[in-house]
RNA sequence: GGCGAGAUAGCUCAGCUGGCUAGAGCACACGGUUCAUACCCGUGGUGUCGAGGGUUCAAGUCCCCCUCUCGCUACCA
């Protein structure tokens, strides 16, 4: 046996925080068809998924559920696997960043890049958002909020580790240039060199003093490792990476990595730190980080306060594992978000599963029974229109192939189903009806449905990485054996004289759409229910500060001020210029509201100012004051304003 | 504001280094067929290829400019 060449592929691992919606499914089940394509090609696959379990959220999380951090993880990431498992991922490790070995190894890393004097020890000062569990600086906030999420922040200062990222800079960004398929896709690569690497990159902070639930550092128990150097770690540490030197013979094997399969929120965390703490750990890089697109849902994004998010396990129950399958994997385009709707999905379902691939299995393997008792036999009585149909069906293997080596999932399975599209012609074209009725044809009529069989056979087998399942039924339905993929390029291979099934199975059954839409209704009424109701109205946590006297307060001056003119600031996207009218002065106020209000909107509202801050410019427009606003947990906000009406300039005291 | 991507049939999108009458899928209409899950096959579009200029024998395809959308990023009192 000649070895098999090795090829490594990994999802991101989820965060345990929830259940995975359809979005993050997503991702495994891209994987996962990869994954399936590379081992029908022959290589010898490892594919690694798993959860990412640590850090403030979660242990805030499981405080409020009133258990351990680690039961809390213990359940979502079983809940995570348990989607993974129902969806048909073929990973061949689930690694959990609770794991001991994976522990174990976060730990020594860190010592090792201590050690080297990659990371050093120094003060961390800014402000600090708990749930995305980030340091800010004063300008990166956003209306002094979480620029990232739009919640509170808080000052803080900690002690911290820093990682040196520039130091490697350099030679990152030589990878990069001279790697042009390490970053895909390539428009990917432009934000990541124009934003972070020629500017230059900032150093990383790498550990936390303000929770305890993460891998302590070794050396300064005070400390836990901060998130993506533990996260990202788990590619090397679950194939058996040691920082001391002795890795396993599997590492050995499969790093680097063949494939990462990313989200394209976190391109930046694969792209540039990861390569450089593999650069810093002597290591080599991944040979491709695919960032990809996001699944969205039609009418508008997914949300759990609408009650609207969609679960792996809901379109299982309605279309099954491999309609789901085929869902995600076909409407997702390679460098823009798909969108997903209902619609869609009964149409593509009716549309490609149920006609163009069930009723062609279905039609052939009846006809099969109807003319020769099931016995499909070749009787090799060719007519020139049987050329055009092998010629489709043998190439189609290559067409896959090409459009996988580019990550074109999508692409690859409208090939398949192109080769569905020719049998069905090819049956209209040889009218086997017709050829039934002259005994004299019948061993033409033995071919045709031999020709058949034998495409559908191919086809079949095409599609075992998309849907595996489906694949299944088909071959066992035409009693068709499997073949490897090289072999798909020649026609004939289907055992001459072989018996199909007598009663075939619906593949796919057709579905209504009105009806379809009748229970979606039902499940998602317009009002969330129970669960979704209990999130609506969360409470925001709110950081106490230090305490003031009354003279401090006394320093404010607030008023009540009348908007009487306002236009959105032109060099930006989130600036509104009001004029407030406060007394008999006028103002002008500068305010990032604009995701919330409109100017027309601000036109005549009486609103409470902070009259007495000093004067800034903004975006190039001088700004003489603040209006206050409220700002709930995504960032949408509420202007205050007088519960009764009160003039313009109204002292607030 | 900086960088980047995009604007093509009712919908979702292909159209590489410029070249004959601009394509696919879905939807729709009509015709054919009946083996089949009312399915399959065929036929059908007067599409200002976002607007306007330019280069060229020739531009959806190159250049300039404008409008709009999106992504990343910065500013955002």
């Amino acid at each position: 046996m000649i070895d098999k060449k090795p090829y490594y592929i990994t999802t991101a691992i989820a965060y345990t925080s929830g259940k995975p919606h359809i979005g993050n499914t997503y991702e495994a089940v891209l994987a996962d068809a990869i994954a399936r394509f590379k081992r029908q090609e022959g290589y010898d696959v490892f594919f690694q998924t798993g959860t990412d379990e640590h850090g403030q959220k979660i242990e805030l999380k499981a405080a409020d559920a009133g258990i351990t951090p680690k039961e809390f993880v213990d359940n979502v990431s079983g809940q995570i696997k348990d989607i993974w498992d129902l969806m048909g991922t073929s990973y061949d490790k689930f690694i959990r960043t609770t794991d001991d070995y994976h522990e174990a190894q976060v730990q020594k890393i860190f010592k090792k890049l201590y050690d080297q004097g990659d990371i050093y020890k120094s003060e961390y000062e800014g402000m600090y958002c708990t749930p995305c569990e980030s340091f800010w600086t004063e300008s990166q906030l956003v209306d002094g909020k979480c620029p990232d999420c739009g919640r509170e922040v808080k000052p803080a200062k900690e002690e911290a580790y820093f990682f040196k990222m520039s130091k490697y800079a350099d030679r990152l960004i030589e990878h990069i240039n001279t790697h042009p398929e390490f970053i895909q896709p390539v428009s990917r690569k432009n934000e990541m060199m124009n934003n972070f690497l020629l500017p230059g990159l900032q150093d990383l902070c790498v550990s936390r003093t303000s929770f305890k639930w993460g891998i302590p550092v070794s050396f300064d128990e005070r400390h836990v490792v901060y998130v993506w150097l533990d996260a990202l770690t788990n590619y090397i540490t679950g194939i058996g990476y040691d920082a001391d030197g002795n890795s396993t013979e599997q590492y050995g094997k499969y790093w680097p990595a063949d494939l990462h399969l990313i989200g394209k929120d976190i391109i930046r965390f694969h792209t540039i730190y990861w390569p450089i703490f593999l650069m810093a750990l002597g290591e080599p890089l991944p040979k491709q980080v695919f960032g990809h697109p996001w699944l969205l849902q039609g009418n508008g994004k997914m949300s759990k306060s609408k009650g609207n998010v969609l679960y792996a396990d809901t379109l299982v129950d309605f279309f099954g594992v491999d309609a789901v399958r085929y869902f995600v994997l076909h409407e997702m385009p390679f460098e823009n978000d798909g969108v997903i709707t209902w619609e869609l999905m009964v149409e593509r379902l009716n549309s490609d599963l149920a006609n163009t691939l069930g009723n062609l299995v279905n039609r052939t393997i009846s006809m099969s029974n109807k003319y020769f008792g099931g016995v499909v036999e070749n009787k090799n009585v060719c007519e020139d229109v049987d050329a055009d149909l092998k010629a489709v069906v043998t190439s189609t293997k290559d067409k896959v192939v090409g459009k996988m080596n580019e990550l074109r999932v999508a692409d690859a399975m409208t090939e398949i189903f192109n080769l569905f599209k020719r049998c069905n012609k090819y049956i209209d074209e040889t009218m086997p009806w017709a050829l039934a009725k002259d005994e004299d044809k019948k061993d033409r009529l033995a071919t045709v449905l031999y020709n058949l069989v034998e495409g559908i056979t191919i086809g079949a087998i095409l599609l075992e990485s998309f849907m595996p399942e489906t694949s299944e039924k088909v071959l066992a339905q035409l009693s068709s054996e499997k073949r490897d993929l090289d072999a798909l390029a020649e026609f004939g291979g289907y055992v001459s004289g072989t018996k199909v099934t007598e009663k075939p199975e619906i593949l796919f059954a057709r579905l209504d759409v009105n009806e379809v839409m009748a229970k979606v209704e039902e499940m998602f009424p317009p009002v969330a229910d129970e669960e979704p109701a209990k999130e609506e109205e969360p409470v925001m946590e709110l950081e106490i500060k230090e305490e003031i006297t009354i003279d401090d307060f006394a320093k404010c001056q607030f008023a009540v001020g009348e908007i009487i003119a306002c236009e959105a600031v032109k060099k930006s996207k989130k600036l509104l210029c009001s004029q407030v009218k406060i007394g008999n002065q006028v103002k002008q106020i500068v305010s990032g509201i604009r995701s919330t209000y409109s100017p027309e909107d601000m036109v005549g509202k009486k609103v409470m100012v902070l009259v007495n801050l000093k004067p800034a410019t903004l975006a190039g427009v001088e700004s003489q004051g603040m209006i206050l606003c409220a700002e709930d947990a995504e960032g949408k906000l509420a202007i205050m304003t007088p519960e009764s009406n009160m003039p313009s300039g109204a002292e607030i005291c």
